[in-house]
DNA sequence: ATGTAC
């Protein structure tokens, strides 16, 4: 079923909010709703998305609205930048609406040193970051699991680091959901998965992944900042990977499964890109659990790099690890268990975030207790050499997008495209004439990761903070880029 | 994103 849609048939709600109303197609269940400005509105016609999020509005059980953040662009059967939110009795759960690449995240980790003090110091720190931290596509690390070791990776997330030596308590607690799904299940995760993962943990990745050594530039709300430990001229360090070949393995085999089993599930679905599992059928209980698993090794990955990182630290500044303090560490690419109001009646549901971050409001429980107050932290990359965002969780999101906000720039440009037109050799140079030094695994990624290749970060934090679904506390500077 | 592919 396809309707072309244009910028003249959605209704604009709000002065960032556009909709598809449900009754564009007749097989749309809720509306679908765009967060733009007007600057970004015209670059969702360009694709697939609007089709792509109108698709997602029909399937059963989903809630209030298939919702496209204002980085959102085209990808495997959802949007990137979706966030759908179904029924736990009537609804599905689907790969495709969590993304390859399970539990792919950011965290952000801040120093007690200021950037003007240690700035001579930055190129080091980067190449020895560069140096403890391997890197690259299919690339394996140091560290090899066992099965049993690896089940436990699984099983308990960041708690499975705490007791090996790889986090600190203090870590663990600040940490979306604790660095741990209890849904978690080792036992519906592939041979195969495990296999590739085994020898991962610690380990970038490639594409968009990154290290990146940065500083606070502007702070835009003061006691959120406090709350978080921020202050201006700070040194931060920002990392983004996810679970790697284990998470994208899971991924693939629960897709074979749900394409091939939608006849017997009763789904008839508009892409079978769409392809999932009744919630609670046997097998989407066995996906989000194999989900919950990947994610955990996801959380473990991103703490390991966190230890190298502060290894790192040690070697070249002479100082204590310890000094390099995780801030929080969120998850953009995953499927969870949480209560939202629904027509004024709070219920349990399955949320997915593709390319999108929770952002949870004030006071909400699962906020670490020293931010509780602020909003729960939210860390949003731009594109590599231009700047990222913190941001704090705000009350009015949790009812218009069930706690969510954006997840980074969001792409533009294709990666064949951006391959064919970025000259990356003249990039590096361009980014250190800017004062940023790049280590990068190949000149072909650099290329495709571009900033041309992306939307502008600052138009899209801006439209998040404008709908009100987070407010922004501060704005980093890259200056050291460690690239997959 | 990912040992770009059963």
């Amino acid at each position: 079923m396809s309707v072309e849609i244009h910028v003249s048939d959605l209704i604009q709600l709000d002065r960032c909010l556009w909709e598809i109303p449900v009754s564009t197609r007749p097989d749309m269940r809720v509306p679908a709703r765009i967060y733009a400005s007007e600057a970004l509105i015209e670059d969702f016609m360009q694709d697939r998305t609007v089709s792509q999020i109108m698709n997602v509005s029909t399937l059963p059980g989903i809630e209030k609205a298939a919702i496209v953040m204002p980085d959102g662009h085209e990808g495997y059967g959802f949007p990137i930048g979706g966030v759908a939110a179904f029924d736990i009795n009537e609804g599905v759960v689907s790969p495709g609406g969590i993304g390859y690449d399970i539990n792919c995240g950011v965290r952000l980790m801040f120093t007690p040193e200021k950037y003007e003090n240690i700035r001579n110091k930055i190129p080091e720190l980067t190449h020895e970051m560069t140096r403890m931290v391997p890197r690259g596509m299919g690339r394996g690390g140091p560290i090899k699991l066992s099965t049993d070791q690896i089940n436990q990776v699984l099983m308990r997330g960041v708690e499975w680091a705490v007791e090996q030596g790889y986090a600190f308590e203090e870590d663990r607690i600040r940490m979306e959901s604790n660095g741990k799904l209890p849904d978690a299940d080792a036992s519906f995760v592939s041979e195969q998965a495990k296999k590739r993962g085994h020898d991962q943990l610690g380990t970038l990745g490639a594409g968009n992944h990154f290290v990146e050594i940065g500083r606070v530039e502007q702070i835009f709300h003061t006691d959120a900042a406090r709350a978080f430990g921020l202050f201006e001229d700070q040194v931060v360090i920002m990392i983004h990977t996810g679970s790697r070949g284990l998470g994208h393995q899971v991924a693939t085999d629960y897709l074979r499964m749900f394409v091939k089993k939608l006849p017997e599930y009763g789904l008839n679905l508009p892409d079978r890109e769409l392809a999932c599992a009744p919630i609670n059928s046997e097998d989407g209980v066995r996906y989000l659990k194999a989900m919950a698993a990947a994610a955990n090794f996801a959380f473990c990955n991103r703490q390991v790099i966190s230890w190298e990182v502060r290894k790192a630290w040690e070697n070249v500044m002479k100082s204590p690890g310890d000094q390099v303090e995780l801030l929080y560490d969120v998850a953009h690419n995953i499927a969870k268990r949480e209560r939202h109001r629904v027509n004024s009646e709070e219920k349990e549901l399955i949320v997915h975030r593709k390319g999108a971050t929770r952002a949870f409001g004030p006071g909400h429980p699962e906020i670490p207790e020293r931010y509780r107050k602020a909003g729960q932290p939210v860390l949003i990359p731009g594109s590599m050499g231009t700047g990222s965002f913190v941001l704090a969780g705000a009350e009015s999101g949790m009812n218009q997008a069930f706690g969510s906000t954006c997840h980074g720039a969001g792409r533009k440009m294709s990666r064949r495209a951006a391959k064919r037109e970025v000259d990356a050799q003249k990039l590096k140079k361009e980014l250190a004439s800017m004062g940023i030094s790049v280590e990068a695994g190949s000149f072909a990624g650099l290329a495709e990761e571009a900033p041309a290749a992306y939307k502008d970060v600052e138009l899209v934090v801006d439209t998040v903070h404008e709908a009100g679904l987070a407010s922004k506390v501060a704005l980093l500077r890259p200056a050291g880029v460690i690239k997959g």
